[in-house]
DNA sequence: CGCACGGTTGACACGACTCAATTGCTGTGG
DNA sequence: CCACAGCAATTGAGTCGTGTCAACCGTGCG
């Protein structure tokens, strides 16, 4: 257990959403957490477990999975910078499992720290709550997509809501990021079937709309990928839209939160344990 | 704006997710409202409206509904004490449209009386977090069902789901509860055409599961009924779970909450305003 | 080398959508 | 009281999207 440089990610994030002093950052730099590897698929949260820390994302992909078996729906995704289980500081049954979406590094925070957070700044608890309330808006979200658009839609619409959050936090700035995850993953994400799945994702490279090859997604027209996918991003509560265009976002950085091999992993920037 | 009567629904959805002291019913009990009624597929709350109170639902059933046309998913239904917008004490932005699904009786209770209920009661602070986890496992749940049932099981789910949350709150203890909503509306949950939920709703019928006649739905066979639906009402996360077979609740209560004729909608017992 | 796994393809079946027309019910106004 | 309008429910026919089954290919790993 060991504190610092895991805050960046999640600063990020916090700051999408809310405005935080620099006393908050100042705060967030004191953030202790264990970090842990996984590969693909591994089970980061067990259904039924008791948590006693909350998983924050730094490099890859976690996802939460309802069933136990691999083909079982996938009802949300995170990228560097989530926290999935936040809600386990309230509650702290398990009621999912929580699983890579590819290799992934997490970093577990104990529920104390984001306690005495809350407690010692009012700014930083309703940022907090900002990041839960924006969850649920996109659980909402995707409930509308499930229910009202057909195949094509909904995968187009996962690539744009990706890319936005990764936006967010400073990562795929130059329309690529790693796609590590298979195409039956996505197919559970989207709640259709491995077959069709792969023919959906051939009719968007048909239609010159992206790229997909050895594990990593390029976007090859973003306005059409938005265009098809319906996508207003207003529902990610960002405070700063990230435009559908032209990223404008802050200062650039170097983007490490996805760089990865597909399966050696190097430990990241100075990884510990 | 007065005191009373209306807390009570709300108390027994309270309790069935954590356990409350006398105390804090007390509190509950002194929780002020003000009592509207809708007819159906009134507004509620527009999106992007400012709340400063919260919308607790007495009587009918209200809905969130995505799109601003009639045919938009609908991504929660609400029944008797819920609290729809419970989220806007953290956040006062409405971000879709709620609406009555069905006419409906509800109480508008100022954002200051949680706040203050959860700064006198830790317990009850609690319990108010519970009922918002509650919610997103149900959001959860109902991902699933989109992604990977087709319309029979989502009907029946539907069905089995609403069956439960009235029980927990001293309604359908007979297996009968108005269905005051359109063929269309449960077609807009369920994501399906109206014209399928018709015939959707034709199936469940021929197979002897349930009437729906006359704006009521009568549950005929349950065993069945979940069988079908695959449904397990441990997402709801209620602590002695509504059992299948027979009902096990509390004492039992005059149901009043559901009681209306489909227009008249007569003014509850001792309707203020 | 061969096995396992992810990706790809084709054929076929079935669930669901759409269009369009009809029936039934309920409330309204002549 | 009846005629009518309007809405919800119902039905049929045809089309389209998606699931399933099965086979095949390529790659990476033991």
């Amino acid at each position: 257990m060991q504190t610092g440089f895991a805050f960046t990610r999640f600063a990020d994030r916090l700051t999408s959403v809310a405005e935080l002093s620099s006393d908050d950052l100042d705060l967030l730099a004191r953030m202790p957490s264990a970090i842990r590897h996984f590969s693909s698929h591994d089970e980061i949260r067990r259904r039924g477990e008791h948590a006693s820390e909350c998983c924050l994302v730094l490099q890859g992909y976690t996802c939460w999975k309802d069933a136990d078996h691999s083909a079982g729906q996938i009802t949300s995704v995170h990228v560097p910078g989530d926290i999935p289980d936040l809600y386990t500081t309230l509650s702290p049954r398990v009621d999912a499992r929580l699983c890579a979406l590819g290799p992934a590094v997490v970093a577990f925070v104990p529920h104390a720290f984001f306690r005495e957070l809350s407690a010692q700044s009012e700014r930083m608890a309703h940022a907090l709550s900002l990041l839960a309330l924006a969850d649920i808006a996109c659980l909402r979200n995707w409930l509308v997509i499930l229910g009202s658009c057909e195949s094509l839609t909904r995968a187009a619409h996962l690539i744009c809501e990706i890319t936005v959050r990764l936006r967010v936090v400073g990562l795929a700035r130059d329309d690529r990021f790693p796609s590590p995850f298979t195409q039956s993953d996505l197919a559970a994400i989207c709640g259709i079937s491995p077959v069709h799945a792969n023919r959906t994702i051939q009719d968007l490279r048909r239609k010159g709309l992206l790229h997909w090859q050895s594990r990593m997604i390029t976007i090859a027209d973003w306005p059409a990928l938005v265009r098809l996918a319906g996508f207003k991003s207003d529902y990610l509560r960002l405070r700063q839209p990230v435009l559908q265009q032209d990223p404008l976002l802050p200062e650039p950085r170097t983007p490490d939160g996805l760089e990865m091999s597909s399966s050696t992993l190097a430990p990241a920037t100075a990884a510990p344990l």
